[in-house]
RNA sequence: GGGCGGUUAGCUCAGCUGGUUAGAGCGCCUGCCUUACAAGCAGGAGGUCGCAGGUUCGAGUCCUGCACUGCCCACCA
């Protein structure tokens, strides 16, 4: 059947395509394996995307190296799991719903809690799910089976679990600190959820009088309408200018407040005046101080940092404007010293950017100390691996320096708290499932907690939430610990280290199955709580400027505009190639149009290898009713097969190439650099060297499979070709045509097929075009007669081994390229699916190619002599097209070449490939000569050989002179360094014997071209 | 204030554990529509590897300092 392929590579439908297909095969949906599965297991879970999201460059970089790891894992037959969810998001999605509600006119508070509650499930069916399709046109290969959602009842219950035996172990705890606030979304935020911007702001002295006495006491602050707040003024208790004023008290400026001066630590010497205002409820520092103290805490603004009550004549002030009013009136009653320009690194909501302001509020915080200590040691002593390695310090030290984590927020959109206050005793009861009575008083009067948690702290808990528990289920069994964590650094600190504590604390020892635990192999250490076992951090996607990409910038590139101009595989492959561990991706579309152009070279290989299969199959049919008309029977027709695939168990040893047959030089080279280039993209993955696999496969495929291996086989292939007609005219019944197109044939054959090797059929050929022209003149039926039969059936064995050698150089040709398709799959999922699929006419041996065995190098089929005799074949032709553009021979021209050779063998070996040199170099006629030919104007020499190009056009000497001069400069140069390295006797004696060796070699080499240079600069007469 | 990265061709980047001639893509120049591919083919130009020292037989690669640049962390007024 004829391949129809079009000329260029439109990747549009062809990967919705396919992105549909293994979504509705469910090919990668994993039934939990039962008891006495032999097989690894890898598990993976997809960092959840919020409901709310996007897919953005971020995203498509994180789950294109996720995808890779993971489809080549399943390609070498392990029991794969990706797991895929989304997260409720908290403040995100509470936020996109209530803007929602706002367009309607509806505002949140007035809608009511449950109502809310009702309307972001509503929301969350209609466009819940955008991202998830988005995740399908990627290619993600999830298991789509086991999506979950944070909220689910399961996890929502597995969260109060958690809660609850926290709170049991003394490690929840509930109290009035000062917290970071967020005045806008006002609720309370982590100390990781703000972010520290530097400004340059203002630093005031303000002076207060210190009752009883003229003197005043100044103090410095970059947050003047707090002092409305103060509740004492502090120095330190060894600063001797303020020794004098101990026990002192002074009043408030603007509140007419009296206040002490107290004497701590707070205060430091050196800063300023040395003494400094103390306002417990707007300052973490001074909270502290004042709890030492045991000072007032005076809060005098509201949950949206307006000025409350408690700020006096300032009360309803926003803030900032408070601010303005409070330094006015203390400089018109003089009590503003200075205003000096001050750098701060003042806080800001991550989400919203408005100024953090300290609050003093009620908050549930985890214990954190316990639980980072033993998260700490997981990564020391090596449970789990974190790679690049310099994060693994970053996380140490977060680590060594954790504070107590603020769990509690106040929305409406979460997980609620599993908390409830008693009306009547004000106890706060603690439970799994809501309580009948108080803890303490037995009272019903109950109210639960209105905060939700922390969306992180669900998120924490996915390893093994996601996968069951509490219950002991075998999912947890077999799955836990995952295999891997990839995801950014960017939630290092908010998700990784929270489910190292999480997973550390909750899981210990839970693994039972030995016979998993030891088909999870390699080496692992601890007892089976960490969530995973390896970490992978990747980069940052930021604009091709390097810039951050952010949305206020509008720099944002949406992956699915990228895809929809050059398709997945290209931007996948993008981001592969530019994934070296540990630096940045400046995305840059230029790359991804490259790539695109790499799919296509694919596609077009793709479309030269169905030609030769289509003509092989043609020749087959046409030389099996030239046989049928012989009376013999026809061979079957040429197929794909490459041998019994392994049915659902790739990784076995049918994993190489197949059915290869390497016949000449270029097959044995072939399979060689496939076999490395196998090797090398393995141990590549192994390491999360994404960019070295994907430019490793590139190489090959385009500068080695495609630019030398496909033109070198192009002869052998095409010898079916002519054949082909003849036999086709042989069978056929256009009678009139026959005698012209059998002599274009002729002449064709010549052409194709050269002389030497076809003399025998031609000869025959010849005599059956005669035959065939005397029998036209006499009567036009009877040419399948005797004679004419005869003829042909003289050359049918010239014909059958031409065809026989197409057949094999056909069918190494499919082999290689289904084995490449097989290693690049990973990176490039979609065109690989397709091309695979399209090679076994529907008939393919396996539903995709995704779960073909994953190629692994053969080192017997290394061979270094094959790629060394290559190199020089290469050398020569590249050689000879450089001094052909060099003469400016017209480019269809060919010309004849002489060539000498020092070694004999390789003299054979170029004698034995001369074709290839003539086709490839355009070369009419190789010969060899006994002299060397270095001198000779239009030559070209390697330490190997002499090549000359016999041209009436001469070289232009003076461009030549300049060329040689240049190259015997380099020559030179690196001859002196070569010298006096082997002159070194330190090197000698310290160096490893192969680099010794390999410079001793090369020594030689530039010897002789040095020589070869020298002598032809001489010959041109350059000065 | 601490910590971490980057600096290699005009541009974007590779170069793993120090080892023979520093690579690729894009761009540029020259010639080709050669029946897989002009999104292509062939050939070419272009680099004192940020600077200064040091270790070593040997440094783009390791060490120190400096410069520029980016990022993370941080409750000092």
């Amino acid at each position: 059947m004829p391949h129809e392929l079009p000329k260029s590579y439109e990747p549009g439908a062809i990967e919705t395509h396919w992105a549909e297909y293994w979504v509705k095969e469910k090919l990668f949906s994993v039934p939990t394996p039962g008891p006495g599965e032999k097989r690894p297991v890898f598990t993976l879970l997809l960092p959840p995307p919020n409901v709310t999201g996007r897919l953005h460059m971020g995203h498509m970089l994180n789950q294109t190296q996720m995808d890779i790891i993971v489809r080549w894992h399943r390609m070498r037959g392990f029991v794969t799991l990706w797991l895929p969810g989304t997260d409720h998001a908290g403040i995100a999605t509470q936020m996109m719903v209530e803007k929602q509600l706002e367009s309607e006119g509806i505002k949140r508070r007035e809608l009511g809690r449950e109502k809310f509650i009702e309307r972001v499930w509503e929301w969350k069916k209609h466009y819940g799910g955008a991202i998830l399709d988005q995740m399908k046109r990627l290619g993600a290969s999830v298991d789509w089976d086991r999506l979950y959602f944070t909220m689910d009842e399961n996890l929502s219950r597995a969260v109060r679990e958690v809660f609850v035996r926290l709170y049991e172990e003394g490690l929840i705890y509930r109290g009035k600190y000062i917290v970071n606030w967020c005045p806008w979304h006002g609720t309370a935020i982590s100390d990781l959820e703000v972010k520290h911007e530097e400004v340059a702001g203002k630093l005031w002295d303000i002076r207060y009088p210190v009752i009883g006495s003229s003197e005043f006491i100044t103090v410095a602050t970059t947050r003047p309408e707090t002092m409305l707040g103060d509740t004492a003024v502090a120095v330190n208790p060894k600063d001797e200018r303020y020794l004098h004023l101990h026990g002192k008290k002074v009043l408030l400026p603007l509140m007419k407040r009296e206040i002490p001066i107290i004497t701590d630590e707070l205060a430091q010497p050196e800063f300023g005046t040395g003494a400094v205002k103390v306002t417990p409820a707007h300052d973490p520092n001074d909270f502290a101080a004042g709890k030492r103290h045991d000072l007032p805490q005076i809060d005098v603004m509201d949950e949206h940092a307006h000025m409350n009550q408690n700020a006096g004549v300032y009360a309803g002030l926003d803030r900032f404007e408070a601010r303005k009013r409070v330094l006015e009136d203390l400089r018109k009653q003089g009590f503003l010293v200075a205003e000096k320009d001050y750098k701060l690194a003042l806080g800001k909501c991550d989400r919203c950017g408005t100024v953090i302001e300290p609050r003093l509020s009620e908050q549930w915080f985890v214990k954190i100390k316990p639980l980072a200590e033993r998260a700490k040691r997981a990564v020391e002593n090596g449970e789990i691996t974190i790679v690049p390695d310099n994060f693994r310090q970053i996380y140490l030290n977060w680590m060594a320096n954790i504070y107590d984590w603020c769990i509690s927020r106040q929305l409406w959109w979460g997980h609620r708290i599993p908390a409830w206050t008693c009306a009547k005793c004000q106890h706060v009861t603690v439970v799994r499932e809501t309580p009948l009575t108080c803890d303490r008083c037995g009272s019903t009067e109950l109210e639960q907690v209105p905060d939700v948690l922390d969306t992180w702290f669900s998120s924490g808990l996915l390893p093994f939430t996601t996968l069951g528990w509490p219950e002991k289920t075998r999912d947890l069994e077999v799955f836990y610990p995952n295999t891997l964590m990839i995801t950014g650094f960017d939630i290092l600190f908010f998700w990784l280290a929270r489910m190292i504590m999480f997973g550390c604390h909750f899981m210990q020892g839970h693994r039972q199955d030995a016979a998993i635990k030891n088909a999870s192999g390699e080496g692992e250490k601890g007892d089976d709580s960490v969530p995973f076992r390896h970490v992978y951090i990747h980069a940052l996607v930021r604009d091709a400027e390097r810039q951050k990409m952010s949305k206020t910038k509008g720099n944002v590139l949406d992956p699915l505009e990228v895809i929809e101009r050059f398709g997945t595989d290209a931007t996948r492959f993008t981001l592969a190639a530019m994934a070296a561990p540990g630096t940045d991706i400046a995305f840059n579309e230029g790359r991804t149009d490259g790539y695109r152009a790499f799919a296509n070279k694919i596609w077009n290989a793709a479309r030269f290898m169905f030609m030769n299969v289509d003509r092989l199959e043609d020749s087959q049919r046409s030389l099996a009713s030239v046989q049928a008309m012989w009376g013999q029977p026809p061979k079957p027709v040429f197929s794909l097969e490459l041998g019994a695939r392994p049915e659902q168990s790739p990784g076995s040893l049918r994993a190489g190439v197949l059915g290869f047959t390497a016949v000449t030089l270029e097959d044995h080279w072939i399979l060689s650099r496939f076999n490395r280039v196998a090797a090398d993209v393995n141990a590549a993955l192994e390491t999360y060297r994404f960019h070295e696999a994907a430019n490793r496969i590139y190489d090959f495929f385009w500068g080695e499979f495609c630019d030398w291996y496909l033109e070198l086989i192009k002869p052998r292939l095409q010898r079916a070709e002519p054949h082909n007609k003849l036999a086709r005219l042989a069978a056929g019944e256009d009678m009139d045509k026959i005698s012209t197109e059998l002599e274009a044939e002729l002449a064709e054959l010549r052409e194709e097929v050269g002389p030497e090797r076809m003399a025998d059929a031609e000869r025959k050929t010849e005599q059956a075009i005669r035959l065939y022209e005397e029998r036209r003149a006499t009567r036009r039926a009877g040419w399948r007669e005797n004679e004419f039969g005869n003829a042909m059936a003289n050359i049918r064995d010239v014909v059958a081994a031409d065809r026989e050698m197409s057949a094999t150089a056909c069918k190494n040709l499919v082999s290689l390229f289904d084995a490449s398709l097989r290693l690049l799959h990973p990176v490039m999922p979609f065109i690989t699916e397709e091309i695979w699929q399209a090679m076994y006419e529907g008939q393919a041996p396996l539903k995709s190619i995704a779960l073909a065995a994953y190629p692994q190098a053969d080192e017997k089929q290394f061979d270094l002599a094959a790629e060394t005799e290559m190199s020089i074949l290469q050398d020569l032709i590249v050689n000879v097209r450089n001094l052909r553009a060099e003469l400016k021979v017209e480019s269809k021209l060919k010309v004849p070449i002489e060539v000498f050779v020092h070694e004999p063998e390789i003299r054979t070996m170029i004698e034995h490939n001369r074709g290839a040199v003539e086709r490839l170099a355009n070369v009419e006629k190789v010969t060899f000569v006994e002299g060397s030919l270095a001198k000779l104007a239009g030559s070209r020499s390697t330490s190997r050989f002499d090549v000359h190009v016999v041209h009436e056009r001469k070289i232009d000497v003076a461009a030549e002179c300049e060329r040689l001069k240049k190259e015997l400069e380099k020559i030179e140069k690196e001859l002196a360094n070569n010298q006096k390295q082997l002159g070194n006797e330190q090197f000698r004696a310290k160096a490893p014997a192969h680099v010794v060796e390999g410079l001793g070699k090369r020594g030689q080499e530039l010897l002789v071209l040095r020589e070869k240079t020298q002598s032809k600069l001489r010959e041109l007469g350059c000065a």
